[in-house]
DNA sequence: GAGTTTGAAACT
DNA sequence: CAGTTTCAAACTC
């Protein structure tokens, strides 16, 4: 009764398949740990579609302010909007609270979420549950019908009802195409499957996407908009529970709470449903969360869950706690409006997107870097590159890209990962609101000498110092960054705080639709952590990347006012610089029209030259391997120096070829909720620029499309280190093209940076605002 | 800290 | 799309 028919997904026949696998290699023993801390970062990449810009643009909290945004934020529960189609509703025991989270949840998509705090172990266990009130979330995207009808179905009781029997049901409105596939005993097991086959109820629930959790004391958060309000709901629910629905569908799709067919739930909440975490709450901006969907997390990653997260009774199967692992993820995805269009665009994906970001572990530091923890702080795609790039490889989650990449980047994701206490503490002041950029550093320095780039998180503010702009516009460094500003910020007339929510994503859309890479971050730096830039060291960030490459003139390049520069990248062919000297790397135009001032520039950054030799002379081993080139030529040319971040980047050991083509050549489904966790991370659109730079622009899809895995190890950085795209011009070159429909195909998550991917796939319809 | 320079963002 | 204006950061003093 405890323990899960693990063997009927076998009998499925996905014995095979990746996930199963790692399903089956899950001990029964509860393997939460502490790491996630370290992983605590979860990238939340998605880099969709939609809007690109989202994927970059998330909405980040400042740690320092938490509190204050946290207070803010519940100026934005609306407790009246429970009509709202747009609010989240999270029903714990008879209390319904009503999040606001316009866009995240797209109109046309409800996604509700029963929980129902139950003895984990089995369905079976009734003594517990009793004392458990069950507890629901729902989460309607544009109908708040979808909750009333759930309502009239007596479903809710039904989770209740369950709830006494000591489940936590988490009901999923999700009925995707997908989850029919999964549905099927047969079908490929999704993390959100697990629970179902660890509770035969569920497929008894009306075919509802149910997810039972056994956590009895899961806190459920809510992204960014969220995240306040989640506080407010002290909600203990398991917002780790709550799956993304891709698979989860049951045998039989009758489920009244299937209301929204079609869309995938992970597009609508991918977002980590984490309770609030006593170290910091990310708040969600809008466009911030973009999706970031770490499938793989959930499978791999969200294994490890504090204890202190998930109390679980000895008795629970350890199959419970993987379900409750999983069920982290389930939110979602950060942007509704967003997602709509993905959901259009991307109804193959259903991976499970959402990571769970488990900050903070009981065990873990967290407590001591409660902001800090850059876990967390990526919650949504939103991920800025640049904060991507900064965050340390230990700390990143690898996240499979999901499809949601259309998702949009729009609305705010609440990432939330806070170390789930068995009480609910949502409302503790510890709670930190996680910004997903990463560029902010820890440290409050002198605002003019602030490193935007500081703290590996990116979670912390830009201190900006906006008097017109009101901080609503890019040139708002903040809201940039898909940040709230905070104290450290000396603006003025600010409208960028959690309690303008509205305001905020309305406007980021208005900027998005404008430039889809508005909120995408400049420069992509490395990700490992010796290699931040924190100080603009003469080592070129190996994955530095441009999103649109500067135009400078008077600076040569070789002050902050460049952006290459300031990213402690080299300028590329994208760029539009005059007279560059950019000690980073000079523009390749200008290398070639006179290699004596590229050399004058190295010769300027003598420990910058030998740095980057040695770099190059990486370079040269992986832009051979794909692609016989001159090792001159690396040097001089822009896309070497694309590709020279990359590999120095890459650790000695991690140059090894790396698993992306893994991803690549599988399901969307298994990629998106597979298991290549680490492919994950370092898989970024960038990746598939690598790729693209690597095969050029000329490379066929087929080929592409078809590498097999060592070969697209090659393509593709061996640490999985983004690649910056060489960038032809402002608009995106065929290359990105091409490296989107890889993207898609292997990396439904990932959006790509090129508007245009989203546009190209031919499942994708949503049209970018 | 005030003023200037700079280049991106926004506007027309 | 190009040119101009606005803006805030970077820089200088």
């Amino acid at each position: 009764m405890d323990t899960p028919d693990r063997p009927r997904a076998a009998a499925a026949g996905f014995e095979d398949s990746p996930v199963f696998n790692f399903i089956n290699n899950l001990s029964p023993i509860p393997i939460h740990k502490p790491q996630d801390s370290s992983h605590n970062v979860q990238l939340f990449k998605s880099l969709d579609l939609a809007p690109v810009s989202s994927i970059f643009a998330s909405p980040h909290v400042n740690p320092p302010k938490e509190h204050k945004l946290l207070t803010r934020d519940d100026s934005v529960q609306p407790s009246q909007d429970s009509s709202s189609p747009n609010s989240v509703r999270t029903r714990l025991g008879s209390t319904i609270r009503m999040i606001k989270c316009k866009n995240i949840v797209p109109e046309s998509c409800s996604f509700t979420c029963h929980l129902n705090e139950g003895s984990i172990g089995s369905s079976a266990d009734t003594s517990n549950s009793t004392s458990k009130l069950p507890q629901t979330i729902q989460f309607v995207g544009g109908h708040a019908e979808c909750d009333k009808n759930q309502n009239a179905d007596g479903n809710e009781d039904l989770a209740r009802d369950q709830g006494c029997t000591g489940l936590e049901d988490v009901l999923l409105d999700h009925t995707g195409p997908d989850q029919m596939d999964s549905s099927q005993p047969g079908g490929i097991v999704h993390e959100n499957q697990l629970p179902e086959q660890h509770h035969d109820g569920f497929a008894a629930y009306d075919g509802d996407y149910l997810i039972t959790h056994e956590s009895t004391s899961h806190m459920l958060r809510l992204a960014p908009p969220f995240a306040s309000e989640t506080q407010l709901v002290n909600e203990t629910l398991n917002a780790d529970n709550a799956f993304s629905g891709n698979s989860m569908s049951t045998d039989e799709p009758s489920g009244t709470y299937m209301n929204n067919a079609g869309h995938d739930p992970h597009l609508y909440w991918d977002g980590p449903v984490e309770g609030s975490a006593p170290d910091y709450t990310p708040q969600l901006l809008p466009g911030a969360c973009q999706s970031q969907l770490a499938p793989n997390d959930q499978m791999c990653n969200a294994v490890e869950e504090p204890s202190e997260y998930l109390p679980m009774d000895q008795d629970q199967s350890a199959l419970s706690q993987h379900m409750r692992v999983m069920s982290r993820r389930c939110l979602f995805n950060e942007k509704a409006g967003v997602v709509n269009k993905a959901a259009k665009k991307t109804s193959g994906h259903h991976s499970a997107n959402t990571t769970t970001p488990r900050c903070k572990t009981s065990s873990g530091d967290n407590n001591s870097k409660p902001m800090r923890t850059p876990p967390c702080a990526l919650p949504g795609i939103g991920l800025h590159l640049n904060t991507l790039a900064t965050i340390p490889k230990d700390k990143i989650v690898p996240h499979v890209a999901q499809p949601s990449i259309n998702q949009a980047s729009n609305f705010p994701c609440a990432v939330s990962s806070s170390p789930p206490t068995s009480e609910p503490n949502t409302e503790d002041s510890s709670q930190a609101v996680v910004v997903a950029n990463a560029d902010e550093p820890s440290q409050a320095g002198p605002k003019k000498k602030r490193h935007k780039f500081d703290d590996g998180d990116g979670t912390a503010c830009k201190r900006c110092s906006c008097k017109k702009s009101k901080c609503l516009k890019l040139y708002c460094e903040c809201f940039h960054a898909g940040v709230f500003c905070s104290e450290p910020c000396s603006c003025q007339g600010c409208l960028n705080k959690p309690g303008n929510m509205e305001i905020v994503l309305s406007t980021r859309e208005q900027i998005e639709s404008r430039n889809p890479l508005a909120f995408a971050p400049k420069v992509i730096r490395t990700s490992e952590p010796g290699q931040e830039l924190g100080e603009y060291t003469n080592k070129t960030p190996a994955s530095a990347r441009h999103k649109r490459g500067c135009n400078c003139k008077k600076s040569s390049c070789l002050k902050k006012y460049c952006e290459c520069y300031q990213g402690g990248v080299g300028c590329s062919i994208s760029c539009r610089c005059e007279g560059c000297k950019n000690a980073f790397g000079k523009r390749e135009g200008v290398a070639l029209l006179s290699v004596d001032e590229v050399k004058l520039g190295y010769e300027e950054n003598s420990a910058l030259v030998k740095e980057e030799k040695n770099e190059n002379d990486n370079q040269l081993v992986i832009s051979q391997a794909a692609n016989p080139a001159p090792a001159e030529n690396v040097l001089t040319t822009p896309s070497v120096m694309n590709i020279r971040p990359l590999a120095s980047i890459l650790p000695p050991s991690s140059k090894r070829p790396r698993s992306s083509t893994k991803l690549l050549g599988q399901s969307p489904r298994l990629c998106n909720s597979q298991a290549h966790p680490k492919a994950d991370i370092l898989l970024s659109p960038f990746e598939n620029y690598s790729a693209e730079m690597v095969w050029g622009p000329g490379t066929s899809d087929s080929l592409k499309g078809g590498l097999s895995p060592q070969t697209s190890v090659k393509v593709v950085s061996p640490n999985k280190k983004r690649v910056s795209p060489p960038r032809i011009g402002t608009g995106l070159s065929p290359i990105c093209k091409s490296g989107r429909k890889l993207i898609l195909k292997s990396i439904p998550s990932f959006p790509s940076l090129c508007g245009d991917v989203n546009n190209a796939d031919p499942k994708t319809t949503s049209p970018a605002p």
